[in-house]
Order: C-alpha cells, then sequence, then structure tokens
DNA sequence: CTGAAAGCGCTAACAC
DNA sequence: GTGTTAGCGCTTTCAG
C-alpha cells in the first residue's frame, strides 16, 4: 500500500509536508507543493481514512438507517439525504432494516464500531430508544426522520401526518361521503397514530360515526397480503347501512393492496368505493390514479442530513429541532363524488 | 471513548488479553473471559473498526455504486446485496451516481480512501473502466452488475438482455404486428445496445423492415421528458404506412414517458398502440398492465455480493465468471393483438 | 494461558 | 517553510 512515507521518499520532503500539502494545511513553497503532488499521482496515492480517523475521531460519515428502500418514498428520502450529505463533505452510510427491530440493533452496532459521526434513522418503534440512547452514550447525535418515538430528544424532520390526513377525510366527506373507513399502518408507529387521530377527529368534527369495524390495521410494507384480503371481506359484506363508501389507507402499499383486493372481489374503484392515502403511489404517472397526500421525501432527506451536519459542526445549537413538512395533496381518479353513484 | 485499555484496566488483564476475548482468538479461561466480558458490557465498549483495518488491512465493507437507486430495479439489487453481504458478515457502503460519470468518479475516489474491500459496480459507460482499472491497481476487485463495459475482464452479473428483447419483440410479432419501433436507452450502455441488437435481429429473421425513425433513444431515467414527447410526435405523425402499431421501450420508465406522450396526444394504449416493455413496472400490481420482461433484481443483487465476496476470501478462482439470468416475460394489457383493431 | 513491544498510516504539537 | 516525535486503538509477534 502506498503510503505518505512512499511519497515523501518519491519527492525527498518529510511525510508531515506531504500530509500539509494533502490537506492543505499551512504555507508550502510552491515548487515542493509541485513534487509532492507529481509523486503522489506517480504512485496511485490515496489517503487512508482509517488512520485519519484514528487521530480526528472524525469518520466524515453518516449513518442512514431506512425501514424500507423498496418504498419509493424512502429511496427518495435516501437520495436526499446522500446528495446534501456530498454536498457538506460527508459520506453516507445506507442501511435497511426492513422494519425489522433485530435488524436495526444490528446495524447501530455497525455504525458504532465504524464510528459515523452521527445518524439519520426511521425508528422501527418505540423500543428504538434503547439504540439511540446507545448511540447517545457514545456522543453520536441521531435525526429522526418521517417517525417519532417517545422520549427522544433531538432533532426530528417529518411529514405532516395529522394535516394530510385530515385534509384527506375532509376532502371524502366534501365530496359526499359519511361511511368512511381508514386502513391504518402499525400502531406502534408514530405516523399511523397521528394518521388515525386526524381520521377520529375529522368524522367526529363532522358529526360523522365511526363504526367499529372501520379501522383496521396492516403492515406498511405489505404490497401483497391475505390480511388485506380479510380486512377488506370484513368491511364490504357489513350491511349497507354500515358499508362503507371510501377508505383512506394510510400509506402507498396500503392503498394497493386494498384495490388488489377489492378488484378480487369485483368492486370497483372509484365507481363503488373512493379511496385516498398518504404517500405518492410512484410510477404511474401517465394515468395518475390515486387521491394522496405526497410527501416531499426528497427534502425530507436533505434537511435530515443537514441538521445532523450542522450539529456535528456546531455545539451551540438549540436542544431539539423540529420540522414538520405539509404535505401536498392531489385529488386525482381514486375519489369521487357520492352523489354520482346514485 | 472507551478502548481495551480501559477493559483491562477494569478487568484487570492485559489489552492483549481483550483483544483476544473479543476476537475468540487463542485460548483463554473461562474465568478470565467472563471478567472481560463484564467489563466491555459495563463500559459499553464497541471496538474500533478504524484502528482494527489499519492492521489487518480489510474492512469487511463492500462498496455498492448504483446508477439510479430510485428505479425500482436498482433499488431492489441493492437490497439484494446488501442482505447478501450481512450474511455473509460483511456491511455495504451504497451511492448513488445518478448516471453521472463525475459523481461516479468522486464515489470511487470515497470507496478507495475508505479502503472498501470490493466494489459492486453499473458503470455509467465505456469510460467507467478507468475507474475500474484505478480500483484494481488498489488490488480491490470489482463486480459489474446489469451492464458490462469494453475491456473488463472480472465477474458479470447481468440480465439476458438479448433474450428478454427477442421474447418480447418476437410476441408483438406473434400477435400480428409488423410495424414495430424501438425507443432504447442510451447507446453507450450495454443493456440498451443488446436490447437493439436483439429487436433488429428479431425483426430481420421475421422479414420485417426496420424504417429509419422507428430507433431512438431516451435517457434510462426519464420519467417524464420534453425529448420523449418529440419522438413520439415523429414516429406517430409517419405516414399510415410506416406508423408504428407497437413500441417497444427499452426500459421501466421509459415506457412511462412513452405513454404520458401517447395520452398527451390522444393515442391509447393498447388500442392505438402496443407497448412492450424491459423491467417490471413496480407498484401497479393492483392492476398489472404492462407487457414486461422482468429481472430478477433481488437475485442480481445477491449473487453479485457473493461472487465478490468470494473473491476476496478465495484466490484461486477463475479470472472471471460471467452469470446471466434470464427474466420472465409477464404478458399483460398492454400489448394487444392487431387482428383486433380492424 | 497471558503479557510486552512494535507498528499499521496518519497528524497534532512542537521544534528549527 | 519544513522536520521530528509521539500516539490514535488495535493486533501481530514473540516471550514467558
Amino acid at each position: 500500500m502506498v503510503t505518505i512515507y512512499d511519497i515523501a521518499k518519491n519527492a525527498k520532503v518529510s511525510p508531515m509536508t506531504v500530509s500539509r500539502v494533502i490537506n492543505n494545511s499551512g504555507n508550502i513553497r510552491l515548487t515542493t507543493r509541485e513534487k509532492v503532488e507529481k509523486a503522489i499521482k506517480e504512485l496511485g496515492y490515496v489517503p487512508n481514512s482509517a488512520a485519519r480517523s484514528l487521530i480526528s475521531k472524525r469518520t466524515k460519515t453518516l449513518g442512514l438507517i431506512l425501514s424500507d428502500i423498496s418504498n419509493p418514498f424512502f429511496s427518495k428520502v435516501a437520495r436526499g439525504a446522500e446528495d446534501k450529505a456530498v454536498e457538506m463533505g460527508y459520506s453516507v452510510f445506507m442501511t435497511n432494516t426492513d422494519e425489522d427491530f433485530e435488524k436495526e440493533k444490528n446495524y447501530i452496532n455497525r455504525m458504532l464500531s465504524s464510528r459515523v459521526d452521527g445518524v439519520i434513522l426511521s425508528p422501527t418503534n418505540n423500543n428504538s430508544i434503547k439504540h439511540i440512547q446507545k448511540l447517545n452514550q457514545h456522543n453520536i447525535p441521531v435525526v429522526l426522520f418521517d417517525r417519532t418515538i417517545d422520549g427522544f430528544v433531538g432533532d426530528h424532520v417529518l411529514g405532516d401526518s395529522y394535516k394530510g390526513s385530515r385534509d384527506l377525510v375532509k376532502h371524502l366527506i366534501d365530496i359526499g361521503h359519511e361511511k368512511i373507513a381508514l386502513v391504518n399502518g402499525p400502531h406502534h408507529l408514530s405516523t399511523s397514530r397521528e394518521r388515525q387521530r386526524a381520521y377520529v377527529e375529522t368524522l367526529k368534527l363532522n358529526d360523522l360515526s365511526i363504526h367499529e369495524h372501520y379501522i383496521s390495521e396492516l403492515d406498511f410494507r405489505s404490497v401483497q397480503s391475505e390480511d388485506a384480503h380479510q380486512i377488506l371481506m370484513k368491511l364490504m359484506s357489513l350491511d349497507k347501512k354500515k358499508q362503507p363508501t371510501a377508505i383512506f389507507a394510510a400509506n402507498n402499499f396500503i392503498a394497493i393492496s386494498i384495490i388488489r383486493s377489492l378488484r378480487e372481489m369485483n368492486i370497483n374503484v372509484p365507481e363503488d368505493v373512493s379511496i385516498v392515502c398518504f404517500d405518492e403511489i410512484e410510477h404511474v404517472h401517465f394515468d395518475p390514479f390515486f387521491t394522496v397526500a405526497s410527501q416531499p421525501a426528497l427534502e425530507i432527506g436533505r434537511i435530515s442530513a443537514q441538521y445532523l451536519i450542522e450539529r456535528l459542526e456546531n455545539d451551540n445549537l438549540d436542544e431539539e429541532r423540529i420540522v414538520i413538512l405539509p404535505p401536498e395533496i392531489h385529488i386525482r381518479k381514486s375519489s369521487k363524488p357520492l352523489i354520482d353513484k346514485e
């Protein structure tokens, strides 16, 4: 391996001078600098960041822990975070937990061991606080994105689940729906709870009742699931008076599994049932179909990286900064005035 | 920062003993081991992998360079690669070039500097061979996936662009189409060239002619583009005799941009024009519409990681291993027998 | 079974 | 402007 010593020998200077050239630190005579740079090129030297970080105690690397890289929402966040990090001189060590607490634990340990300077995390559940505490004990700051968890103090970059959900449900009410069901994500995620809170409050505010079967739960990753089928079966076999005319899906994948189940039951969207959902449904741009609350995923990623790096490079920041970015509501073909049906 | 010295002091042994406990190397009396383990827990010690790799010359980390993380094909590859790598005891340093040669260069340097043990790459173009040579000079093996480039010797994990394309075009011919256009990806990518070769040969084999405007080129990432619109305008304003009745799109995003352009021109798919494309179109599972050649992306990722790690841990492997995985053809609604139209 | 010494590649601190 | 020394946290080597 080529080291600064090799360069030093080749350029007939001391290793320290080489180091100074590489880091642009200190004053160096132009001729020496040129000698050194020539040697670096010739020998193909690349600084060893392990050796560097051993001294500097900083790796200039951020850890990014996504809960589901297959979900376009998260892959966009990843892109935003990486872009911003690189812009600011950092690398990103990106991983995917698949909503699995054990995997999360495993990756936290890897991040600890590789001494990332900070971590951007969408936690799997409230127990993730243990992982965060472990990071904090090692002076590694954490930025939470998408979701928050109990007991966390620090920067958050979130989408506005409450507002987005309220607007979606309100839209359904405005176009005449009164029997609206919610197929939510898992209750252990803050986003699910917020979406449900908005759903319940908006219905109440409009004097609409929530039947006992109206609220159900699915995994956020379930594009296709037996569970979805069962939930929909139950919902659509309620008697006419209770049968929902609209469904609010708590995320993109849930919306898709709902539609699939409905198709199997020969129920059409939006003719028979209107659907609205949180998150954009990607790659269907050629015929935007879903009425959605679309989150600014790239922005969420960029801000997360920025906040984290700011915290790394600046000691006197507030204890916590919370950014809540509103989603954009796009009203499209999956939701339809109820009146049309009659 | 807690080091093995702290642990050693706490457990009243030498640092070397601590090291042995951590690495399960050498024989250690059970009681000493327990003392050490207790101290590790108490002080919350985590090994510093920078220090380790400084000695061992290995980081147990693979670099993964994707050309477009927003494309579900690549994010699935990433998942497959990460899963397999973790299974085999490695971490993955994942990055996204956005098909940009300069970004690729930048990331190669980061990988060099962070001393990843090997790199999994989907190169941006033939010039990427320079980057690969640079890696090889530093004894870092490279596995190419999805695409190959001139002059590369080493492991490849590819989809079978030729076979997939031939089958798609053959399908169009089988259902009566004779005027078939190709909207290809950039010619500097091997996948594009293979898909075009299959297209041309299949048409010739079936005595069908290729008009001069039938082959055009778009960026693989262009979900929405002015270029697509122009290409489609040109294609669809050919005189009746030449106007294509079917289009082969070289990937998922191109297919989408084609459909969008057609809609703007009030041309319906599949009634007026049939479309087939390479790559699955994700998240439209509720109503599978596209006739596609779907690639085993997860598998491509897994095998890439496996091959790379095998090469890292095994000196006497063949010079190069090439795996070509066939795509699955799914015939769906975007392609329709021509006869129906008349 | 355990320990002491040396050194991986680099830079901070201090010479000159 | 440039060089010397020491040490970051760990493991390899050699001793006991």
